[in-house]
DNA sequence: TTGTAAATAGGAATGCTTACGATTTACGAA
DNA sequence: TTCGTAAATCGTAAGCATTCCTATTTACAA
Protein backbone atom coordinates (compact mmCIF):
# COMPACT_ATOMS: atom_id res chain seq x y z
CA UNK A 1 0.00 0.00 0.00
CA UNK A 2 1.12 3.47 -1.04
CA UNK A 3 -0.30 6.97 -1.16
CA UNK A 4 -1.64 6.42 -4.99
CA UNK A 5 -3.04 2.78 -4.18
CA UNK A 6 -4.76 4.19 -1.25
CA UNK A 7 -5.90 7.64 -3.33
CA UNK A 8 -7.21 5.10 -6.02
CA UNK A 9 -9.33 2.82 -3.60
CA UNK A 10 -10.69 5.92 -1.69
CA UNK A 11 -11.80 6.53 -5.65
CA UNK A 12 -12.78 2.85 -6.57
CA UNK A 13 -14.91 2.36 -3.70
CA UNK A 14 -17.23 5.87 -4.43
CA UNK A 15 -15.57 8.17 -1.42
CA UNK A 16 -15.69 11.51 -1.80
CA UNK A 17 -11.78 13.07 -2.63
CA UNK A 18 -11.70 15.67 -0.11
CA UNK A 19 -8.22 18.22 0.43
CA UNK A 20 -8.29 16.35 4.42
CA UNK A 21 -8.37 13.15 3.19
CA UNK A 22 -5.56 13.44 1.00
CA UNK A 23 -3.56 15.52 3.80
CA UNK A 24 -4.89 12.49 6.47
CA UNK A 25 -2.91 10.26 4.00
CA UNK A 26 -0.21 12.07 2.79
CA UNK A 27 0.46 11.95 6.75
CA UNK A 28 0.42 8.14 7.21
CA UNK A 29 2.45 7.63 3.91
CA UNK A 30 5.07 9.84 5.71
CA UNK A 31 5.51 8.80 8.91
CA UNK A 32 6.68 5.23 8.79
CA UNK A 33 5.25 4.67 12.95
CA UNK A 34 2.35 4.45 14.66
CA UNK A 35 0.01 8.12 15.24
CA UNK A 36 -2.83 8.60 17.52
CA UNK A 37 -5.50 10.74 16.57
CA UNK A 38 -4.24 13.94 18.51
CA UNK A 39 -1.07 13.08 16.72
CA UNK A 40 -2.82 13.91 13.32
CA UNK A 41 -5.29 16.26 14.57
CA UNK A 42 -2.08 18.84 15.79
CA UNK A 43 -0.60 18.54 11.92
CA UNK A 44 -4.06 18.95 10.35
CA UNK A 45 -5.27 21.89 12.77
CA UNK A 46 -2.04 24.00 11.69
CA UNK A 47 -3.47 24.25 7.90
CA UNK A 48 -7.09 23.76 8.93
CA UNK A 49 -7.53 25.54 12.37
CA UNK A 50 -10.71 24.20 13.57
CA UNK A 51 -11.00 20.70 12.16
CA UNK A 52 -13.52 18.63 13.87
CA UNK A 53 -12.08 16.05 15.85
CA UNK A 54 -15.24 14.04 13.94
CA UNK A 55 -13.32 14.49 10.75
CA UNK A 56 -10.04 12.88 11.91
CA UNK A 57 -12.12 9.66 13.37
CA UNK A 58 -14.48 9.54 11.30
CA UNK A 59 -11.81 9.51 8.47
CA UNK A 60 -9.03 6.83 10.10
CA UNK A 61 -12.13 4.31 10.69
CA UNK A 62 -12.93 4.31 7.19
CA UNK A 63 -9.34 4.12 5.87
CA UNK A 64 -8.97 1.03 8.52
CA UNK A 65 -12.50 -0.39 7.32
CA UNK A 66 -10.73 0.03 3.68
CA UNK A 67 -7.38 -1.63 4.55
CA UNK A 68 -5.25 1.55 3.83
CA UNK A 69 -4.66 2.12 7.91
CA UNK A 70 -3.93 -0.73 10.32
CA UNK A 71 -3.99 -0.10 14.13
CA UNK A 72 -2.60 -0.79 17.52
CA UNK A 73 -3.82 -0.51 21.11
CA UNK A 74 -0.76 1.27 22.91
CA UNK A 75 -0.87 2.72 26.58
CA UNK A 76 -4.81 2.90 25.97
CA UNK A 77 -4.68 4.88 22.90
CA UNK A 78 -5.45 3.45 19.40
CA UNK A 79 -2.60 4.34 17.27
CA UNK A 80 -2.57 3.88 13.63
CA UNK A 81 0.28 3.54 10.19
CA UNK A 82 -0.18 3.40 6.73
CA UNK A 83 -0.96 -0.61 6.41
CA UNK A 84 1.54 -2.82 4.97
CA UNK A 85 0.56 -5.97 5.48
CA UNK A 86 -1.55 -6.51 2.15
CA UNK A 87 0.71 -9.17 0.63
CA UNK A 88 2.63 -10.53 3.38
CA UNK A 89 1.41 -11.34 7.35
CA UNK A 90 4.17 -10.00 9.39
CA UNK A 91 4.28 -7.80 12.75
CA UNK A 92 6.12 -4.95 14.27
CA UNK A 93 8.74 -3.76 16.33
CA UNK A 94 7.34 -0.62 17.79
CA UNK A 95 9.78 2.24 19.43
CA UNK A 96 8.45 3.36 22.68
CA UNK A 97 9.99 6.81 21.95
CA UNK A 98 9.25 7.44 18.24
CA UNK A 99 7.02 5.43 17.35
CA UNK A 100 8.28 3.87 14.26
CA UNK A 101 8.12 0.15 13.25
CA UNK A 102 10.67 -2.28 11.82
CA UNK A 103 8.81 -5.48 10.70
CA UNK A 104 8.93 -9.00 11.98
CA UNK A 105 8.80 -11.79 9.37
CA UNK A 106 8.81 -14.62 11.51
CA UNK A 107 5.12 -15.10 13.48
CA UNK A 108 4.63 -17.32 16.22
CA UNK A 109 1.50 -18.96 14.99
CA UNK A 110 3.51 -21.08 12.75
CA UNK A 111 5.39 -22.80 15.88
CA UNK A 112 1.83 -23.27 18.10
CA UNK A 113 -0.72 -23.86 15.75
CA UNK A 114 -0.70 -27.54 16.51
CA UNK A 115 -1.07 -27.20 20.70
CA UNK A 116 -4.72 -25.31 20.24
CA UNK A 117 -6.73 -28.92 18.95
CA UNK A 118 -10.05 -27.78 19.90
CA UNK A 119 -9.73 -24.13 20.00
CA UNK A 120 -11.23 -22.00 17.59
CA UNK A 121 -8.11 -19.59 16.82
CA UNK A 122 -9.55 -16.19 15.85
CA UNK A 123 -6.81 -13.57 15.90
CA UNK A 124 -3.53 -13.13 17.68
CA UNK A 125 -1.46 -10.00 18.42
CA UNK A 126 2.59 -10.21 18.79
CA UNK A 127 4.28 -7.07 19.08
CA UNK A 128 8.17 -6.27 20.57
CA UNK A 129 8.53 -3.01 22.20
CA UNK A 130 12.05 -0.83 23.29
CA UNK A 131 13.90 2.01 21.61
CA UNK A 132 15.37 1.99 17.92
CA UNK A 133 18.89 2.48 17.22
CA UNK A 134 18.31 6.06 17.13
CA UNK A 135 16.25 7.01 19.86
CA UNK A 136 18.26 5.05 22.52
CA UNK B 1 0.43 -16.72 43.15
CA UNK B 2 -2.85 -18.17 45.35
CA UNK B 3 -5.20 -16.38 47.24
CA UNK B 4 -2.82 -17.24 50.75
CA UNK B 5 0.39 -15.98 49.37
CA UNK B 6 -1.56 -13.00 47.87
CA UNK B 7 -3.02 -11.96 51.34
CA UNK B 8 0.17 -12.94 52.91
CA UNK B 9 1.94 -10.48 50.50
CA UNK B 10 -0.32 -7.38 51.65
CA UNK B 11 0.25 -8.25 55.01
CA UNK B 12 4.04 -8.38 54.76
CA UNK B 13 3.91 -5.18 52.77
CA UNK B 14 2.25 -3.31 55.41
CA UNK B 15 -1.05 -2.66 53.33
CA UNK B 16 -4.22 -2.43 55.58
CA UNK B 17 -6.52 -6.05 55.65
CA UNK B 18 -10.05 -5.00 54.61
CA UNK B 19 -12.81 -7.08 53.77
CA UNK B 20 -13.06 -5.31 50.23
CA UNK B 21 -9.57 -6.65 49.89
CA UNK B 22 -10.47 -9.93 50.44
CA UNK B 23 -13.30 -9.64 48.25
CA UNK B 24 -11.51 -8.92 45.48
CA UNK B 25 -8.72 -11.09 45.85
CA UNK B 26 -11.11 -13.93 46.00
CA UNK B 27 -13.11 -12.96 42.64
CA UNK B 28 -10.18 -12.80 40.82
CA UNK B 29 -8.58 -16.53 42.85
CA UNK B 30 -11.77 -18.16 41.53
CA UNK B 31 -11.60 -16.75 37.96
CA UNK B 32 -9.66 -18.18 35.94
CA UNK B 33 -9.71 -15.35 33.33
CA UNK B 34 -9.16 -11.68 32.86
CA UNK B 35 -12.60 -9.50 34.02
CA UNK B 36 -12.90 -5.80 33.69
CA UNK B 37 -12.98 -3.30 36.62
CA UNK B 38 -16.72 -3.03 35.93
CA UNK B 39 -16.98 -6.81 36.37
CA UNK B 40 -15.36 -6.60 39.59
CA UNK B 41 -17.54 -3.64 40.81
CA UNK B 42 -20.65 -5.43 39.28
CA UNK B 43 -19.77 -8.54 41.78
CA UNK B 44 -19.00 -6.31 44.42
CA UNK B 45 -21.44 -3.93 44.67
CA UNK B 46 -23.79 -6.67 45.31
CA UNK B 47 -22.22 -6.82 49.18
CA UNK B 48 -21.34 -3.32 49.90
CA UNK B 49 -23.72 -1.27 47.47
CA UNK B 50 -22.50 2.12 46.63
CA UNK B 51 -18.88 0.81 46.71
CA UNK B 52 -16.81 3.35 44.79
CA UNK B 53 -14.99 3.05 41.84
CA UNK B 54 -12.19 4.78 43.54
CA UNK B 55 -11.82 2.02 45.85
CA UNK B 56 -11.77 -0.80 42.98
CA UNK B 57 -9.38 0.56 40.59
CA UNK B 58 -6.71 1.58 43.65
CA UNK B 59 -7.01 -1.71 44.45
CA UNK B 60 -6.49 -3.23 41.10
CA UNK B 61 -3.29 -1.03 40.71
CA UNK B 62 -1.88 -1.22 44.02
CA UNK B 63 -2.32 -5.22 43.82
CA UNK B 64 -0.57 -4.81 39.99
CA UNK B 65 2.19 -3.23 41.43
CA UNK B 66 2.70 -6.11 43.82
CA UNK B 67 2.80 -8.42 41.09
CA UNK B 68 -0.44 -9.90 42.78
CA UNK B 69 -2.67 -9.23 39.05
CA UNK B 70 -1.37 -9.37 35.72
CA UNK B 71 -3.21 -7.19 33.03
CA UNK B 72 -3.70 -6.73 29.53
CA UNK B 73 -6.02 -4.30 27.46
CA UNK B 74 -8.72 -6.13 25.19
CA UNK B 75 -10.84 -3.99 23.16
CA UNK B 76 -9.86 -0.39 24.40
CA UNK B 77 -10.79 -1.71 28.44
CA UNK B 78 -8.15 -2.94 30.48
CA UNK B 79 -8.56 -6.46 32.19
CA UNK B 80 -7.18 -8.22 34.89
CA UNK B 81 -6.40 -11.76 36.45
CA UNK B 82 -5.06 -13.50 38.89
CA UNK B 83 -0.97 -13.65 38.44
CA UNK B 84 0.15 -16.62 37.28
CA UNK B 85 3.79 -16.03 35.83
CA UNK B 86 5.71 -16.01 38.52
CA UNK B 87 7.54 -18.74 38.39
CA UNK B 88 8.10 -18.58 34.23
CA UNK B 89 7.36 -16.69 31.24
CA UNK B 90 4.69 -17.65 29.28
CA UNK B 91 1.91 -16.27 26.97
CA UNK B 92 -2.06 -16.71 27.00
CA UNK B 93 -4.65 -17.91 24.86
CA UNK B 94 -7.62 -15.94 25.72
CA UNK B 95 -11.26 -16.63 25.00
CA UNK B 96 -12.85 -13.98 23.31
CA UNK B 97 -16.81 -14.85 24.88
CA UNK B 98 -15.50 -16.28 28.04
CA UNK B 99 -12.10 -14.35 29.06
CA UNK B 100 -10.66 -17.62 30.56
CA UNK B 101 -7.30 -18.41 29.57
CA UNK B 102 -4.72 -21.14 28.29
CA UNK B 103 -1.27 -20.65 28.72
CA UNK B 104 1.17 -20.66 26.03
CA UNK B 105 4.36 -22.44 27.19
CA UNK B 106 6.64 -20.98 23.82
CA UNK B 107 7.71 -17.64 23.58
CA UNK B 108 8.56 -16.11 20.22
CA UNK B 109 11.08 -13.97 21.82
CA UNK B 110 13.51 -16.96 22.14
CA UNK B 111 13.31 -17.60 17.85
CA UNK B 112 13.80 -13.21 16.84
CA UNK B 113 16.57 -12.14 19.25
CA UNK B 114 19.19 -12.49 17.10
CA UNK B 115 17.49 -10.14 14.81
CA UNK B 116 17.10 -7.16 16.53
CA UNK B 117 20.67 -6.06 16.53
CA UNK B 118 20.69 -2.63 17.32
CA UNK B 119 17.84 -2.21 18.90
CA UNK B 120 16.95 -2.09 22.73
CA UNK B 121 14.07 -4.50 23.60
CA UNK B 122 11.77 -3.71 26.41
CA UNK B 123 9.16 -5.85 26.53
CA UNK B 124 6.88 -7.78 24.12
CA UNK B 125 2.90 -8.61 23.89
CA UNK B 126 1.84 -11.82 22.61
CA UNK B 127 -1.61 -13.08 22.76
CA UNK B 128 -4.02 -15.57 20.79
CA UNK B 129 -7.35 -15.10 20.54
CA UNK B 130 -10.34 -17.27 19.75
CA UNK B 131 -13.21 -19.45 21.46
CA UNK B 132 -12.40 -22.00 23.59
CA UNK B 133 -13.79 -25.71 23.47
CA UNK B 134 -17.00 -24.73 25.68
CA UNK B 135 -17.83 -21.51 24.23
CA UNK B 136 -17.53 -22.52 20.89
C1' DT C 1 -8.96 2.36 74.48
C1' DT C 2 -7.07 5.63 71.64
C1' DG C 3 -4.28 8.05 67.99
C1' DT C 4 -3.05 8.10 63.39
C1' DA C 5 -2.10 6.93 58.91
C1' DA C 6 -4.38 4.28 55.54
C1' DA C 7 -8.57 3.16 53.16
C1' DT C 8 -13.04 4.34 51.39
C1' DA C 9 -17.20 7.10 49.79
C1' DG C 10 -19.14 10.20 46.90
C1' DG C 11 -18.79 12.78 43.26
C1' DA C 12 -16.32 15.88 40.10
C1' DA C 13 -12.90 16.00 36.52
C1' DT C 14 -10.21 14.16 32.69
C1' DG C 15 -9.03 12.17 28.26
C1' DC C 16 -10.18 9.58 24.38
C1' DT C 17 -13.87 8.47 21.43
C1' DT C 18 -18.51 8.59 19.48
C1' DA C 19 -22.86 10.84 18.21
C1' DC C 20 -25.76 14.22 16.05
C1' DG C 21 -28.19 18.20 13.86
C1' DA C 22 -26.89 21.97 10.93
C1' DT C 23 -24.07 23.47 7.27
C1' DT C 24 -20.95 22.98 3.48
C1' DT C 25 -18.92 20.54 -0.36
C1' DA C 26 -17.76 17.15 -4.17
C1' DC C 27 -19.22 15.61 -8.20
C1' DG C 28 -22.42 13.50 -11.55
C1' DA C 29 -26.25 14.88 -14.44
C1' DA C 30 -28.70 18.27 -16.93
C1' DT D 1 -21.57 25.78 -16.29
C1' DT D 2 -25.09 25.26 -13.25
C1' DC D 3 -27.76 22.50 -10.27
C1' DG D 4 -29.29 18.78 -7.17
C1' DT D 5 -28.15 15.56 -3.91
C1' DA D 6 -25.80 12.59 -1.09
C1' DA D 7 -21.59 12.72 1.29
C1' DA D 8 -18.45 15.17 4.18
C1' DT D 9 -17.53 18.38 7.68
C1' DC D 10 -18.35 21.47 11.68
C1' DG D 11 -19.36 22.53 16.30
C1' DT D 12 -20.60 20.70 20.17
C1' DA D 13 -22.66 17.47 23.29
C1' DA D 14 -22.58 12.95 25.14
C1' DG D 15 -20.50 8.47 26.52
C1' DC D 16 -17.34 5.67 28.79
C1' DA D 17 -13.35 4.16 31.33
C1' DT D 18 -10.37 6.01 34.41
C1' DT D 19 -8.34 9.35 37.67
C1' DC D 20 -8.53 12.82 41.13
C1' DC D 21 -10.04 15.18 45.37
C1' DT D 22 -11.91 16.01 50.04
C1' DA D 23 -14.38 14.47 53.90
C1' DT D 24 -15.24 10.54 56.53
C1' DT D 25 -14.41 6.00 58.23
C1' DT D 26 -11.52 2.16 59.53
C1' DA D 27 -7.55 -1.04 60.68
C1' DC D 28 -4.26 -1.68 63.71
C1' DA D 29 -0.33 -0.50 66.61
C1' DA D 30 0.86 1.66 70.90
Amino acid sequence: MNLNEALNLLKNEGYKFTDKRKDILEFFAEEDGYRTASDLWEILNKKYPGISYDTIYRNLHLFHDLHILESTELAGEKHFRFSCGHDHHHHHFICNNCGKTKSIETCPMDFIQPKFQGYMIESHKFEVYGLCPVCQ
